[in-house]
DNA sequence: TGTACATCAGTGAACGCGCGTTCACTGATGTAC
DNA sequence: TGTACATCAGTGAACGCGCGTTCACTGATGTAC
């Protein structure tokens, strides 16, 4: 035996090389074992929720015993709370893609559907992650979830601002445009994760007409009236 | 002791003048209990979800024997499935009393919110279980509350056909704009439920921007075209 | 470099508890005659 | 109306199981000298 039975499997098995003198310090095989818990998480939680996740589920997925989770972690929610920085990380680099989408494309919308589609796939545990506890996470989890999508939905109007004319657009106006914005591509993510894949054309093609009719009520909108 | 120890507590309490002679026959009890474990379950899954909540829970918040609950549910998610017809029956009176809006009101924009803001308290427990569920719920509560939400969104575009020109709008964009409009009203009923009271003002002034956005978008639109 | 000690990620037994489900039951309500 | 039997909502004991958490532990890694 190359290895002893002690060390726990992680996520995505063992290097089918074995390094020579394995160099592993302790640190990095905390780091190791703290990766394979929150990915362990983020599958096991997938058709549930958070809140029917048990410890010994995840610690069983990851292939540790129920008391080292503590090694790591105070508690699920705890871990719930690190699975909220780390998908959001995901989402803000596709706010990054958007922003300097693919030249190629020939409009903003067109473009962003399309990176947002890759996103949701590349990255699905995490968009899923979000979509799923924003809603039926413990409470914790939730409200940091929910503070995070506002300072995304900030995020947006600041760019949006950039974009139109002060004149008839209040920066209230921007804020509530964001966060119709928001709420539609949280809703496109949702029908993206939920359906099935022969469907996703649909979903794309609807989101772009969605945002198609909120860019033309922008291009006829006056904060001060109805047009 | 006028009352057998043995009879269930119900929801709400016993009434406070009991009955000379009560005539409650086996059927009044039965579904009396069963609609203790139907108020009990949103009662008690209103700060989790469904697939957190226990059968026993359920049946000591009633306050009948665990076995009990078998009389009436094979089991949580079937119990869960009554409720999602339960609360859209909810939801769908709220729709006939957005239909025949207060004539007082102006506009069909601040009827229907306002009504949509009514409905979500006096009707709390079913939107908040419909919201929360939605995404939150066993697959099979899931399920059943998409199909419902698509039937909505499928009788809102058949409402919005009669409002539109027939030439700017082809069935497939109303059925689109629907979804829009409906998400975009899950998002403010999600709002409502979770924010604080005084912040209610606030939500309802943006459902209403937001739907005086779309109505711009839909006025200037062309299903050809950027119109 | 070699030795002695400290650190600490992971172990494994044990605990009391709530879980879903089974089963045989009780006794009030309902029904056939 | 009175009696004998059927129905069935709710009971209560019991089951095996997975739960979160405690505790004293092991042994490889890290460090001080």
């Amino acid at each position: 035996m190359e290895r002893s039975s002690r060390r726990p499997r992680v996520a995505g098995g063992d290097p089918v090389v074995p390094p020579v003198a394995a160099p592993e310090s302790r640190g990095e095989r905390k780091e190791r074992t703290r990766r394979a818990i929150l990915d362990a998480t983020l599958e096991l939680c997938e058709d549930s929720s958070l809140v029917a996740l048990s410890l010994r589920q995840v610690t069983k997925g990851v292939g540790i015993v129920p008391t080292a989770f503590y090694r790591h972690f105070d508690s699920i929610e705890d871990l719930g709370l690190a699975l909220v920085e780390e998908s959001f990380a995901s989402l803000r680099e596709m706010l990054r893609d958007v922003r300097r989408s693919d030249p190629t494309y020939q409009n903003i919308i067109d473009s962003s559907v399309k990176v947002l589609g890759e996103h949701v796939h590349s990255q699905h545990d995490h968009f899923a992650f979000i979509a799923r506890e924003r809603v039926a996470g413990p409470p914790a989890v939730r409200a940091a979830i929910r503070h995070q999508i506002e300072l995304v939905e900030r995020e947006l109007a600041a760019d949006l601002a950039r974009l139109t004319d002060p004149e008839y657009w209040s920066t209230e106006d921007l804020q509530v445009l964001s966060n119709m914005i928001v709420t539609s591509m949280v809703g496109t993510t949702e029908a993206i994760l939920s359906a099935r894949p022969e469907a996703e054309q649909a979903i794309a093609e609807q989101a772009r007409t969605q945002l198609r009719m909120v860019l033309v009520g922008a291009l006829h909108w006056r904060s001060t009236g109805l047009g």
